[in-house]
DNA sequence: GCTAACTTGTGAAGGATTTCACAAGCTCGG
DNA sequence: CCGAGCTTGTGAAATCCTTCACAAGTTAGC
């Protein structure tokens, strides 16, 4: 298939929260309107993000709901649970596992790792701490498919090397810095302190 | 000025981080080249970043690290303090609060607010939490610059309603939840179950 | 002072993404 | 069964962003 943009990728989760949304609310139907109303775009970019993939809907009638949702979870690999570990024991892990939809959208957290000899062992939801140490073993033995790295900035590439050494081809990090993986990797970085900055560059820049 | 895309200012923030790694290293003077590879971009577009805010190398020798750094700064903002709210007293904004850099970098913390009345009055770093009635009041007092809006995705919309009526007009939004903000109202979304949805598609499609 | 070696800054080209605009297809009412 | 009214799906156009390629400016060595 055609490489498809990020950018499409992610207003794909955007609608696909309004579906739910909108379900919730008893909607049955909706249109590329009021998922770019939504969405903040236009229904002419819903209607081609839609057809990379597709033609989901009816013409003149506009999309079925339930029928939507199917295809964009299915779009999304959302079908089935992707396994998930978390290195860094922290407020950010923490918050993660507790958001609304992680579980329920098919995202298990089945290890929590930490170097802190004082976090390990501690339970931690419903999982115990374990050492970073045993990231490689865990891994060969339970193939998880997707880490999430939730430790300070220093080191993380170390840390990176680790999770990418035993197996894990998939890296959310939270670690406000640059890391490098090889090929057939894909990392996605979140960073406040990037997105401060987008905001202060915005208000510094406000009369233009 | 001719408006700036937003992977730029994105990537100014990735410059501004490696020049501040690389002077704690003892670095002087660095390159369009070494920038590029921190970044995970190209040389070239490192330099058509830059020029868009003038000319700040040197051809033949490359750019002082200090003065690049001065002038992102301020491009970026950061010359200048900001006053941020945190509005929801929980694990995010406590997270966001103990990033390096973040009060460093000039973002001040003046207030943190909940609606739950189990956490009002706690000390919470050095700040008491408040009760989000105070907001109005307080944000015609002190005159924060940006909202950090940190609180679980139900009823996300009537807070921003409110941030935005009290007169802040930059506001961070970690709520998994999309919302609308008037004209003149920067608003920016960290989303972390869309960045696993992206993970996720990207596994999802591997072998194409 | 001249040449070789570098690296910036930038128009122009190329590629990617968004927007436009409209034909195609569906439903409903009469 | 037909026409009016909608809304989708999609080529084409427009816009935006990145990459290319090279002139221009700088330093260092001789």
């Amino acid at each position: 298939m055609k490489h498809i943009a990020d950018s499409t990728v992610r207003r794909l989760s955007v609608y696909l929260r309004y579906l739910e949304e909108h379900a919730a609310r008893g909607g049955v139907t909706t249109s590329s309107e009021d998922l770019a109303h939504y969405a903040g775009t236009t229904s002419a970019q819903v209607r081609k993000d839609l057809s990379f993939f597709g033609s989901f809907g009816t013409r003149g009638l506009g999309y079925s709901v339930a029928e939507l949702t199917a295809k964009l979870e299915d779009i999304l690999g959302l079908g089935r649970e992707w396994k998930v570990v978390i290195v860094g024991a922290g407020k950010i892990g923490s918050a993660l596992s507790t958001y609304r939809g992680f579980a329920q959208r098919g995202f298990r957290v089945i290890a929590v790792y930490d170097n802190d000899p004082r976090k390990i062992g501690s339970r931690w939801d419903d999982q115990v701490v374990r050492p970073i140490a045993d990231l490689e073993d865990d891994t060969a033995r339970d193939r998880p498919d997707i880490a999430v790295l939730a430790i300070p900035a220093d080191d993380v590439q170390p840390e990176v090397d680790r999770i990418v050494r035993a197996g894990i081809s998939a890296i959310l990090n939270f670690a406000p810095a640059q890391v490098q993986v090889p090929a057939g990797v894909t990392l996605k970085n979140v960073n406040m302190a990037m997105e401060l900055e987008g905001l202060s560059y915005a208000l510094r820049n406000r009369d233009d």
